[in-house]
DNA sequence: CCAAAAGTGTTAGTGGTACACCCATGT
DNA sequence: ACATGGGTGTACCACTAACACTTTTGG
């Protein structure tokens, strides 16, 4: 019955992002065989036979980054049949928002060359079509910012309100008016005043705050539009 | 190399919404084989190796209502192991919105136990997930209705501003003010006001209305969110 | 003249945007 | 005292939401 036309094979890819060194960032593997061999890619995978897709990307996430618990998303479907040379590869790509901090330890015993962290908004030269899906899972990140405080995936516990400025900025990719910011974010109800402060660098320290626990706690998957 | 975790099936599934006797309606084909035999089920087939994904859906689109040119927009692929029985089938769905009026032709010469609309607001017993499928198009229809005025797709060349209403309410699923709707509709430069009336039927003609031509013409694919 | 649907404005509230100066700290 | 980033308020505009009566037609 389905042997018919049967031609094509099914990846999992994931797009992990995080913001480090005041950049939004793209974890990318350099491939170490052909097709695209010695270019960047990001991290993908086969789905197993018991598992759904979802859970396929998380392992698939966990086997690469060692990280759990994140918001993770179905992106889109990409199969043009030109995507991957000599083979009829669909792939099926995720995207995950990481805590940098939380990812630091991959990259103990990793060779820099082969795994990791690039500007998303200055990509090399990429493995298949993955930089288009790059760029469609921050289109994605976008639209879900504007209407899900999803930033708290990828700031600390505690952050100011310049750090969640700058994430925002980063995502959107253009600067923000402080004050409208702050009005916005301080009304929405989603932070957390804390009582504490930076340790300043030789200048003001800035208030502390935290998401709303029911924020950071919801595991509930959003509505997909 | 791909042999390692050869286990899936991949189909495309279409959703095709359309409105007809006053009622948002999905295209359902009964099975006439198991699994879900008899059971109602959206239209759906195999990837041709040669054909990107938006190419197959149209072309199953179009095998099973003849229509071409239409909305047509991937919405999500569907992997659980347990959506198919005895086998492992992932499907990625499209859906689609069309002219009741394009596609009546196709029901001459079928029999209506067999290929017919369904309300999508009270469905039959479906087979396999396509209830989830359906929810899920419907979902995104409303969230692409806030954003692009996709409800050309659904109505002839020329409605009244009533119709109109009605095509946002049956999608909204939830009753508009008339006042404010027209407002905003006629402020939003997407219609030409003809200067044509409905054949009154017992009652007050109503104004008949277009969409711009370049709305209409415009056959960019939107960006997905 | 009656039934049925078409058509039409105002007000109050909300949210977005533009914009410039003082404050607290370390050096 | 100065350099650095932290922190604050107001005014205008656009959009949203609530709300009820008159008009036109066919029968």
């Amino acid at each position: 019955m389905f042997n018919e036309i049967k031609t094509h094979e099914l990846t999992i890819d994931v797009v992990v992002l995080t913001i480090k060194n005041n950049k939004l960032q793209v974890l990318l593997t350099k491939r170490n065989r052909e097709p695209f061999k010695g270019r960047w890619a990001i991290p993908g995978g086969f789905i197993r036979l018991s598992e759904n897709l979802d859970d396929a990307a998380l392992r698939i996430l966990k086997e690469k980054t060692d990280v759990e618990d994140i918001y993770l998303e179905q992106l889109y479907t990409f199969g043009d049949p030109l995507r991957y040379p000599n083979a009829r590869v669909i792939t099926c790509a995720y995207y995950a928002l990481v805590k940098a901090e939380d990812v630091e330890h991959i990259f103990e015993n990793e060779n820099p060359e082969l795994v990791n962290w690039h500007d998303v908004y200055n990509l090399p030269e990429m493995a298949f079509d993955h930089k288009t899906i790059i760029e469609y899972s921050i289109q994605r990140t976008r639209a879900r910012l504007e209407y899900f405080p999803i930033s708290y995936k990828l700031l600390p516990e505690k952050f100011t309100l310049t750090e969640l400025q700058r994430t925002y900025e980063l995502i959107l990719n253009k600067q923000l008016d402080k004050r409208n910011f702050r009005k916005k974010i301080l009304t929405g109800e989603m932070l957390i005043e804390t009582d504490e402060y930076t340790k300043s660098s030789s200048k003001r320290p800035a208030k502390l705050f935290m998401f709303e626990p029911d924020i950071v706690n919801s595991k509930k998957s959003l509505i997909l539009m």
